[in-house]
DNA sequence: TTTGTTTATTGTAATATTGCAATAATCAAA
DNA sequence: TTTGATTATTGCAATATTACAATAAACAAA
């Protein structure tokens, strides 16, 4: 064998698990930091900012985009990128929630 | 090639990645909510919840031991196995901070 | 229409992850 | 010391990910 049980987890474990997937490459984080540190979501440069090929780029922008933690809407020749908040918010409520199940019981 | 290029990226994108890739299956999911619902840090029997042979689940739980994220200590014939709260406090943190820049800075 | 610019897809090689049987290691209790 | 219980390690097969050259697709402007 060798693939993921997925089938034997439950649908918020695997959905989960996808999210943080999504996240579990550096290129991918400096994907999110330069979101964020341009004043615009019209952003196309982001091929020039990261030290990797554009094909490669562009399959990690997919992976992202397939997680619904960016959104991309076409604008003439270039694509506009952004962070999706909703999602960001709902991993954040995530970690409080753990946060406040751990000051309770943790010894 | 097909090898992560971590060396390009900054310290910090690759701790990250790393803190994400160790949540990224299923499995390390379900283990991490199963320690947050035992009422005891306590718990000799992670092999037993989860619907995976004793050497994978040993695997995983290596997994999230060296990415910190959990914290194992030796007792009698049992390990004791609890989440590292001062690791999650900053990733929950880390979302905080993205989504403060979203408020101000998104379309 | 041709050219230039930008992003996506395909194909493929290198590498990493996943899962588990077999086995080892550790330690408590008989 | 032997037995039983629990966790770790090793070795290997199946599968997934990563990276990029080559190529395609889409579109604006000359």
């Amino acid at each position: 064998m060798g693939a993921s049980k997925s089938a034997s987890f439950s649908d918020n474990q695997n959905e989960l698990a996808l999210f943080f997937k999504a996240l579990s490459h550096p290129a991918r984080i400096a994907i999110i930091e330069y979101l964020l540190s341009v004043e615009t979501c019209i952003c196309g440069d982001i091929v020039g900012v990261l030290p990797l090929a554009q094909p490669t780029v562009s399959q990690h922008l997919k992976e992202l985009k397939n997680a619904n933690i960016i959104k991309g809407t076409i604008d003439g020749t270039a694509i506009c990128y952004c962070i999706n908040e909703e999602i960001i918010q709902k991993i954040e409520d995530y970690f409080g929630l753990i946060s406040k199940k751990l000051k309770v019981k943790c010894c």
